[in-house]
DNA sequence: GTCTATAGAGCGATAGAC
DNA sequence: GTCTATCGCTCTATAGAC
């Protein structure tokens, strides 16, 4: 479906990154050729350069977006509640929820961090931290309120995030669990595994 | 170093699987060749053939010897205890401890399953089942036993995998906890996540 | 805005010498 | 047991036509 003219540029941007996005998610970046992105989009390999500086922009740019969109999504689902646990249940369920309906976006986001170049590898991971420090800050204030008992807050920051962004290893839609089931299963987990008052 | 005479195929063998396993660690199979594994090995391409068959070869034993040396190191220290709690540590502390002392075929075993041909993903897959199995039996002894509180065997077993071997992404030898305190504050949070009675 | 054509390089795998 | 040489192919990125 080549496209000569009366093609949007504006499409073809968005297109060539739904198709980057998907083929770096199933194959990984190295398996994936500028070619194959082409040929999907619909269009010739050296149209990709219109839109891109080089397939490493291509990678750099889905991952810091990704990343962006989740903490501006996540500022936008803040309850700022003052009850910890309030706000720890908001953070668990936002977690699942948008991981679950980014599944391509988070999957590149942890595997592809070694194909980063070491300059977009520090941009992702400086993001990556300011993440990790919204959970974190979550728990000292939990257990500065005698909400939660828990022995580190770095550590159990980390293994809360390994735990809940697991489930897109097994989710499949369509599953033995809906979605809402699944997210009350892992809050209860978090509960027993920040030691919540019950 | 090339080595034409006096070398040993049973050494070389051992460096070409050292190498793809630390190559495969560091960039992704796709983005090692097979000239780079030579290479290091101090070899040229053409003698890793006398070695594997290809390239796939070269990471599906590698990812296979993984698994079967994990279940057979768990088969032997595996306590075989009735008490499901005494299990349940036994699990944790073996699962922590192997995890940190194999980083590189832990990483290749998950991050590269999609490089896998159908046939030998399926053997990888069916040895990972194997071992989320067993976790998964003590659960649902413990939950069986009224040791632990949990809703959903499977999901917690997920869980908890995903949790514990979530170490791996950031454990550095030499940091701020050592591995002792790593599996003491991984079993503590693991007793709480599986409501395990105190 | 997209095409075709191509450069320059690297790839996996094999053949045959030693 | 390892080397050198090579086949046939694919890769990223760019130049210039339309």
């Amino acid at each position: 479906m080549a496209r000569k003219t009366g093609s949007s540029g504006v499409e073809t941007a968005r297109d060539i990154r739904a198709a980057a996005l998907s083929l770096f998610a199933e194959k990984g970046y190295a398996a994936v050729s500028m070619r194959e992105i082409a040929r999907r989009v619909g269009v010739q390999v050296g149209a990709l350069y219109l839109y891109t500086q080089d397939k490493q922009s291509l990678l750099a740019d889905l991952m810091i977006a990704h990343m962006e969109d989740l903490l501006a999504a996540w500022g936008r689902e803040d309850p700022q509640s003052t009850d910890p646990l309030a706000r720890f249940d908001a953070f668990v369920g936002f977690h699942i929820r948008y991981h679950l309906t980014r599944v391509d976006e988070v999957f590149i986001a942890y595997m592809e961090l070694r194909s980063l170049t070491p300059e977009n590898f520090a941009r992702v991971e400086r993001l990556r931290r300011l993440y990790e420090n919204v959970l974190q800050d979550i728990l000292i204030a939990g257990v500065s309120a005698n909400s939660f008992r828990l022995t580190d807050p770095r550590v159990t920051t980390l293994a809360l995030i390994a735990m809940l962004t697991g489930v897109n290893t097994w989710y499949r839609a369509g599953g033995r669990l809906s979605p809402e089931r699944i997210e009350e299963i892992y809050r209860d987990m978090a509960h027993g595994l920040i030691g919540a008052e019950p």
